[in-house]
DNA sequence: TTGTATGCGTTATCAC
DNA sequence: GTGATAACGCATACAA
């Protein structure tokens, strides 16, 4: 394997000007660059990233962990952030967590000895702690998912208010009795799509049903799982709303099991808008987030930082969209 | 950041006897290696991994190609590898082709420029001419997809007898106007699924009909898109068999909003098992890839090059198994 | 059992 | 415009 010094002898230069061929930095005459470039494709010679990275200290490579590769709402958004990389001359290594902590741990520690730039955090499970030191220490960047009571920049939409969205255009479609699959966990955007749920219950009068809030995981299983709860119910909803299209794809598996018609009987609501929501059948009503933008947005920010041109972390907010389909209206 | 110089100074050593404390390697008294350990813990020090790196001119890095992430396909087999990869102290870079020979290349730099110690690729688009050529100078082994006139190891299914039960099956049923849903490619499982196919038929008496083969590009639309083709033929088939799960999902979707039955009107098999197999309306027929243990055996046979222990390419061969559901028996 | 010294391949500073 | 040379952080052969 060719190095830097046997171009340098082959082309009968110094190592130092075929650097400077290589990176197009400082001034270097034509011919001599000929002739280094001569040299190079006669050995076949290719730079070892290695020794480059060591001397410049950096790698151009950014973490992204993401619970699961398989979940399709994140393949959007990987995409962003991909492009975004790409351009700026950084590449991305994809990590599995599982939603695992210690996985998570695993992965920080490329990032910690050096192996990577900076880290994009889809749906960390660390403590507040372990981020609070991670975005002292290194770029740091959270997407969709975050903590607010850690002074590091996010990228998602307003939860909230797409919730409320969601549960007013049931509300809207008559139903009074709206049940909702919600996720046992700390994450932000769970607790504002809870509360989003049951504001709009209250704006509109209607009490809220310990009884119509479960709980899953984000999965199939678990949208079948609860559904089946709700219908087993002697007051059964007539609407359920549920945090991830997967879940409400289970919703209507089981609303369909059980014999009865979407939108009909039960109206159905999801989440994320993935491709398999406009699959299903009947098609899914769902909150679409703009997936590739958050992406891009995210890997902007997150280069801003590494060049060290933003101090201040940021809170980004963008627009969401309510998709109506055939599982909420005829 | 501190280095192991600082470590060694903090704990009166040398950097030898830090290096020998991190990797365990050489002896080293217990108490010294309190003393720096101690030093280690109190500086916070993380040893940078470009420094190793280059010294031992290895990345512990496996790149992983693949066409799209949100395929869910491949989601089991990044399992599979991932597993084994850390098992033995790698770390796998996955990366998005987006089938797209180009970006193909960029990441085979990265291979090139020593960032990664090895390569899996999963539906490689490069010629046999670049695949020769990489084989030959570094660590590879192909996935699933694979090119038979090139000396690399290959995991996969023997997709030809896959096919032929599948099209077996829909005959058992009584099926004599069979369609197939293939892709126009050069992928070796896509030549010899079309083989199998047209094997069963002329093993069954029924001629081969060129109106029945029809071509999509493993997506959901492109099965949507044909499925309604042999929908506005004279002479319906009664069966469709798709070469992808996604294929077979968007075929449902036509025969359904044509009015028509499944499986009683037409039967459809797809293949793959992707999860959605089982969620959609009515379930899906499908082959069922062993993906997990494909993901394992690639990963396991490409650590073994890395280190030197195998010379000959080798051709593997998992079992399939057809999944027998609702999209074809009542 | 520990320390000294060298080099991995590259870039960047300085002198010419 | 070009060349010598000193790092970058680490692992290891060799000496002690």
């Amino acid at each position: 394997m060719a190095t830097i010094q046997d171009v340098a002898k082959a082309a009968g230069v110094s190592v130092a000007t075929v650097s400077r061929v290589l990176n197009n930095s400082g001034l270097v005459q034509e011919e001599t660059r000929e002739t280094v470039m001569e040299a190079i494709r006669a050995l076949n010679y290719q730079p070892n990233l290695l020794g480059r990275n060591l001397r410049r200290m950096e790698t151009r490579m950014i973490l992204v962990l993401l619970p699961n590769i398989s979940n399709p709402f994140y393949s959007r958004i990987v995409k962003g952030i991909e492009d975004v990389a790409h351009k700026n001359g950084y590449n991305i290594m994809l990590c599995n967590t599982d939603s695992d902590k210690m996985r998570e741990r695993i992965y920080l520690e490329l990032l910690k000895k050096r192996l990577s730039d900076g880290i994009i955090l889809m749906a960390s499970e660390l403590s507040r702690e372990e981020l609070l030191e991670l975005g002292k220490n290194y770029p740091v960047v959270q997407c969709c998912e975050y903590r607010e009571d850690v002074e590091i920049t996010h990228v998602s939409i307003d939860n909230y208010s797409a919730a409320k969205k969601a549960v007013n255009h049931l509300i809207g479609q008559g139903h009074k009795r709206i049940a909702m699959i919600s996720c046992k966990n700390n994450f932000l955007s769970t607790v504002q799509r809870e509360a989003g749920y049951k504001k709009v219950l209250e704006e509109s009068g209607i009490e809220f049903d310990p009884d119509l809030l479960a709980y899953g995981d984000y999965g199939y299983k678990s949208g079948l799982r609860t559904a089946k709860q709700f219908l087993s119910m002697q007051d059964k909803p007539t609407a359920i709303f549920a945090i991830s299209d997967m879940m409400a794809i289970g919703a209507i598996k089981a609303v369909r099991q059980a014999g009865l018609k979407i939108p009909e009987d039960i109206a159905v609501v999801g989440f994320d808008n993935i491709n398999f929501a406009s699959m299903c059948e009947p098609e899914l009503t769902t909150v679409s987030q703009p997936k590739y933008d958050i992406g891009c947005y995210t890997m902007e920010f997150l280069i801003r930082q590494i060049k060290g041109e933003s101090k201040s972390s940021q809170a980004i907010f963008l627009e969401h969209e309510l998709i109506i389909r055939a599982s909420t209206v005829k």
